[in-house]
DNA sequence: TTAACTGCAAATCTTTTGCACAATC
DNA sequence: GATTGTGCAAAAGATTTGCAGTTAA
C-alpha cells in the first residue's frame, strides 16, 4: 500500500477523535484540509485501513457505520437518549468460557452490541 | 389495528418459516397468493408486526434484516460458510451476571450476534 | 363513514463502483 | 512507466414515504 495524502487525512481524523465518526463525519472534518476530496475516497480508505488493522468499524443496526480509533479488543454502549457511542471495557471471561462449553458450537467471533444510557446523559440525569 | 390479507400472509410465511426470511424473501413467497402485493407493503407490516411483537427482527451488519418467527429469548449464529443465520440458545445468565456487576453501567438491553459454522455445514466439513 | 391499509413510484440513506486522470514508487 | 489512488458521478441495495385510491369496521 503506498503513501497517499486522503488517507494520513483519514486516519489521523480517527485517530484523534474519541466520539466514534461516520464516513461522513469524517469526510465533512477534514475536506477543508484537502480540497476537491471525495466521499468514495473516504469510504475506500476506511475500508483499506479497517482491513489492515488500524482502526476497527462499529456496526450499529440502522445506521451508518462508525470509526473507532481503539484496537484493543471492547465492547460499545450505543446511547438511547443521546445517540452517541461509548467505549465499554467488559470482563469476557464468562461469556468466553460460557462459549466454551458449548461444544456442539463452532463459534469463531462474536461481537456483543450494549444499549442503554451513556454516562454523560446518565450525569445529566442526576442532576 | 386492524385486519388485511396482506399482514395475515406476512405474519403466517414467518411462522411458517424456520428460516429467518427477509423482507424480499416473504415477499417473493407470497406475491403469487396476492397479485399486485407490493414490497413496500410487506415492509410496512413487517415493521408493525415486530412492534406488536408478533415476530423479532434479527440485524446483522452488512446484509438485509431478517425476521424471526421465535419469540421466545435467544440468539443467532451467522454462517460463515454458506450465510444462513441458525437460531442458538445460550446460557445467559453469565452475561447478565457480569453486567449487573457494572453498576457504572445502565445497560438496558444488549444483543449478542456469533459468528461460526452452522451445524449443517459441520456435518457436511466432517464426511 | 372514516380511519387504517394498500399499491405504486419516487425518495432516502449508506456504501460501492466504473472510468479517466493523477500521484507514487 | 507500472501500478495504485483519486474525483466524479452514477449505481446499487435496503428501506421508507407521499399520495391517491381501497377496504375493513
Amino acid at each position: 500500500m503506498r503513501y497517499s495524502r486522503q488517507r494520513e487525512l483519514v486516519l489521523r481524523q480517527v485517530q484523534s477523535r474519541c466520539d466514534h465518526p461516520t464516513a461522513d463525519d469524517i469526510y465533512l472534518a477534514i475536506r477543508d484540509e484537502c480540497p476537491g476530496l471525495s466521499l468514495g475516497t473516504v469510504y475506500r480508505n476506511l475500508n483499506g485501513l479497517v482491513e489492515m488493522g488500524r482502526m476497527r468499524r462499529v456496526s450499529i443496526p440502522g445506521m451508518a457505520d462508525r470509526f473507532d480509533r481503539t484496537l484493543m479488543d471492547h465492547d460499545h454502549l450505543y446511547c438511547t437518549k443521546c445517540g452517541k457511542v461509548e467505549d465499554v471495557h467488559l470482563d469476557k471471561e464468562p461469556i468466553n468460557a460460557m462459549l466454551k462449553d458449548r461444544k456442539d458450537l463452532a463459534i469463531e467471533r462474536y461481537s456483543l452490541n450494549l444499549y442503554g444510557v451513556c454516562s454523560e446523559c446518565r450525569e445529566k440525569e442526576s442532576c
